[in-house]
DNA sequence: ATTAGCACTCCAACATTGAGAGTGCTAACC
DNA sequence: GGTTAGCACTCTCAATGTTGGAGTGCTAAT
């Protein structure tokens, strides 16, 4: 799959092009406005081979050319380069995590995903932290009233969990802190996916007396586990209907509900094999989802500290400016790493 | 304005026609699908009033005609009548409330606002309570590590609100505890919007060797105080798209960055003066923001327990099914206040 | 007061046309 | 042999008719 120069240096143009106008480009623009020193014959040649080649598509006879899907592929592995990011847009990301104090992650993300639409102008959709990666930190009740209290789980992220449960009247306050206390040092330290339901089983032995009371307890617990539904963060879901593809109605839709959805969101996101650093491109039909199928989903994982947090991404047109989007990416992921 | 019987017969007939079918009405059909025992041409002439009175409108010479904004207006206030709901759709609503156990505040929004939207096919806001009016219950303050805690504040109404802040180093676990019981001492039982900033100047002089502490606390109270800003919650967003008025690109668009401004949305729902019951109709430019100057909002405030706690509301075309509208609102504003 | 009849208006959907953009091919050129 | 000029051809898009249907307003008859 050699390509010559010159086909490379025209499919580089033409796709830079489109990628700017959403026009289909003709050989005569080409020739004009880049200065490869051809005719537009020539390029029209060129440009034959490579639809030939599936790199390019021509929409009907007598229009330009746009970019196939396998053309922005290899754009985007071989052709693309990053261009460094202008100093305003630098200051924008130093901006929100210096000035901020940010110390918990939700925030975090939140401020990740505004700043991620704003600079790139596509959608930003971010996969949070793993629930179950992190460590147990603590576990407290506080009573509401007399029959209910409030049970809050804190993870060594900065994760926070809580949910009202109801409390036996028959329990006493002091039973209540020994109960709490105890629960603290089983778990102390311990990794949430580390809390099987085995262990569970054998806490609820151990505590075989306040049974009704733990189950709510429990219930949390397992919850928070099986929640391996991630919560996924959205940005400027509005930018997107700002792009010319976005005429039809119909699109827009399904776009929008799946939006609404986050679990198939979630699938989006964790596609990256875990453990795989860098920046994963996918293109088009690349993705699994029939509603992006042209659309374009540039994501990396990120860390909070040391650990793999979790996903950060752009959704955009397959027109979409692969080469800034990734620049800001590598930035922001920089920064969220140096939390 | 008193119109006679006959125009009344009228005007609701080609209202509901228009509601169902969204294509202006024509004496016509009219003549045939309801029994008025009339011919076109005597309904032309009605007609022609109606248009004249303000009622009606015409797109063009030759059209139907379509109801105005004051037709609307006649129509809520004096035409329409509520429907019974299906006893499939009471059935919806008691599943909601009677057999999920609904404990935490932003459960029940959340799901109210989710039945709303499916039950009605349009958006749906809910204003949620005012932290304000709800009585401090709890504060706690549980370390997270070794110069991080976790602040929860609890009100009685459920409403829960934590956030991490700095600790300083030099606090002893007991002084930490003094510092908590102390707070809770003294903001025990008040309602959130007694804790002014002067009583908090009071506090913080009480206990001023801890002031690097305090701030991130009191900023903590007092964010929650000044978040007059309630959250609205929305449902089914993307319903309002399957409406044919929003064929248009740039409606969507204005509409869905309304969505994401929930001060905006605030505004909109906070209108109906507090202390006024029963359900208050917002039709198109009735409404403040001109975002939704084609659309119509039923709203009704609802109570959890015996307070008011905020707004619920229901956001269509204008051309809404007000009828099943406000019945459907009435049914859920009711289990609501049973909780 | 109501209705039948009729001329009139306007929109929406469909065809028609012409201009513009772009191609592919051929033949000439370096 | 690669490159280019020239030209016929194709296709879209926007502008411009054309037509049929729906609905009206008016008038005259009931």
């Amino acid at each position: 799959m050699a390509l010559s120069e010159r086909k490379k240096q025209i499919l580089h143009a033409i796709i830079t092009e489109y990628i700017r106008t959403a026009q289909p480009v003709g050989s005569r623009t080409l020739a004009r406005r880049y200065k490869v020193g051809l005719s537009p014959a020539t390029i029209r040649n060129e440009m034959a081979d490579l639809e030939e080649l599936g790199f390019l598509i021509q929409p009907h006879t007598s229009a330009g050319r746009i970019p196939s899907q396998k053309g922005y592929r290899y754009y985007v592995d071989d052709l693309m380069e990053a261009p460094d990011l202008e100093e305003e847009v630098r200051d924008k990301i130093r901006q929100v995590y210096d000035f901020e104090k940010l110390k918990e992650i939700e925030e975090i993300i939140k401020h990740t995903s505004n700043l991620l639409s704003l600079l790139t102008n596509y959608t930003s959709l971010i996969l949070g932290p793993q629930l179950k990666k992190s460590a147990f930190k603590k576990l407290q009740i506080m009573p509401v009233d007399h029959q209910r209290g409030l049970l809050v789980l804190v993870a060594d992220t900065g994760f926070v969990k809580s949910k009202v449960i109801n409390l036996p009247q028959t329990l006493s306050p002091g039973e209540l802190n020994r109960i709490v206390s105890y629960l603290n040092m089983r778990l102390d330290g311990l990794t949430i996916d580390k809390i099987t339901s085995s262990l569970i089983v054998e806490l609820r032995r151990d505590l075989y007396h306040h049974i009704q009371f733990l189950e709510d307890t429990f219930t949390l617990l397992q919850d928070s586990l099986a929640e391996d539904e991630r919560r996924v963060f959205l940005g400027g879901t509005t930018n997107i209907l700002n792009q010319p593809e976005f005429g039809d109605i119909e699109k827009v839709k399904s776009l929008l509900s799946l939006f609404e959805q986050n679990s198939l969101l979630a699938t989006l996101l964790s596609r990256p094999v875990a453990g795989v650093k860098g920046i994963v491109i996918k293109i088009g039909r690349e993705n699994i989802l029939e509603e992006v199928h042209d659309c374009s989903l540039v994501m990396a994982t990120y860390c909070l500290g040391k650990e793999v947090a979790g996903t950060i991404g752009v959704l955009g047109p397959t027109r979409m400016d692969y080469a800034k989007t990734v620049a800001v990416i590598e930035q922001v992921v920089n920064h969220l790493g140096r939390l």
